[in-house]
DNA sequence: AAATTCTCCTGAAGGC
DNA sequence: TGCCTTCAGGAGAATT
């Protein structure tokens, strides 16, 4: 499942094959995702240069001399180059064609989505209200903590909200708490900024390191490659239900919090 | 206002 | 072996 790290290894793959180049036509063979991909997407970006790839939180934004195209890979998405006119899969819903080569969309769940903007593409309503960038510098413990004040919500569902800081998926949620040492369902408004300190610490360190680990993997995006390394991580807790600690050796638990599946261990995390 | 629940979809995993 | 059921999951929308 795409989180912040693949997705930044996918906007490392491709910009190199877009920078610069002319779209030639956009084949739409399936719409019917997330929203409806825009039924004027062919004409809006026929003939036009493709600019600066660029990533805002899990988005992806294309940008072109009128306007922009937002991606989102939702659960199962991918993007990569294959040549042009090769034959689709089952699940290849869109191509950019670029001449020799094509952009290809895959998305087996249809959560994501390719939607257009036709000014600024940060003020599109997808982006506009997304919190801070957990690798930008104004990233910190004292974001969290002032963000969090009075909020009873559990620490691991505030991570996890984009209006205030994008790109903590349901994975590296769990892992940066381990990290951290801080139960996921501690109440936010109730850690210490010096604890929020060492999480954000965490959640950075933990994001890198699969973006580091997916770098090695780049070449898969535009040869025939079969899938990245992405899964590959090394997990502490996440997936490892009644597994020892790698810490301490309780066995780490499973609960459920806002809906979604969460690891921690009982001992290190308060 | 904040928090929780619902929703989209399909592949994988588990049960019998 | 194979069919059927259950579940996971990003994130906006709806609801409480």
């Amino acid at each position: 499942m795409p989180e912040l790290p693949e997705v930044e290894t996918t906007r490392r793959g491709i910009e190199p094959a877009l920078r610069g180049r002319r779209v030639k036509q956009v084949v739409v063979r399936e719409r019917r995702l997330r929203w409806p991909v825009p039924e004027t997407l062919d004409s809006l970006l026929a003939g036009r240069r493709v600019g600066a790839v660029e990533r805002r939180g899990k988005y992806l934004v294309l940008r072109t001399t009128n306007g922009a195209l937002i991606v989102h890979l939702g659960m199962s998405g991918s993007l990569r180059m294959v040549p042009a006119g090769s034959a689709p899969g089952p699940h290849d819903h869109v191509d950019l064609v670029l001449g020799r080569r094509a952009l290809r969309y895959r998305d087996p769940r249809r959560f994501g989505c390719l939607l257009w903007a036709a000014g600024d593409p940060l003020e599109h309503p997808l982006l506009r209200g997304l919190g801070v960038e957990p690798l930008e510098p104004e990233f910190d413990g004292a974001l969290l903590h002032a963000r969090s004040r009075g909020r009873r919500l559990a620490v691991k569902a505030f991570i996890m909200d984009a209006s205030v800081v994008v790109g903590v998926g349901n994975i590296y949620a769990s892992e940066s708490l381990f990290s951290a040492g801080i139960h996921p369902q501690r109440p936010a408004g109730r850690i210490s900024r010096e604890r929020y300190g060492r999480l954000a610490v965490a959640i950075r360190r933990v994001l890198q390191d699969a973006i580091d680990a997916g770098g090695t993997t780049l070449r898969d995006f535009t040869g025939a490659g079969g899938e990245p390394g992405w899964f590959s991580r090394e997990l502490r807790v996440y997936g490892r239900e009644r597994e020892p600690c790698v810490r301490c050796g309780a066995a780490i638990r499973r609960r459920v919090i806002g809906q979604r599946s969460s690891f921690y261990c009982p001992r290190c995390q308060r």
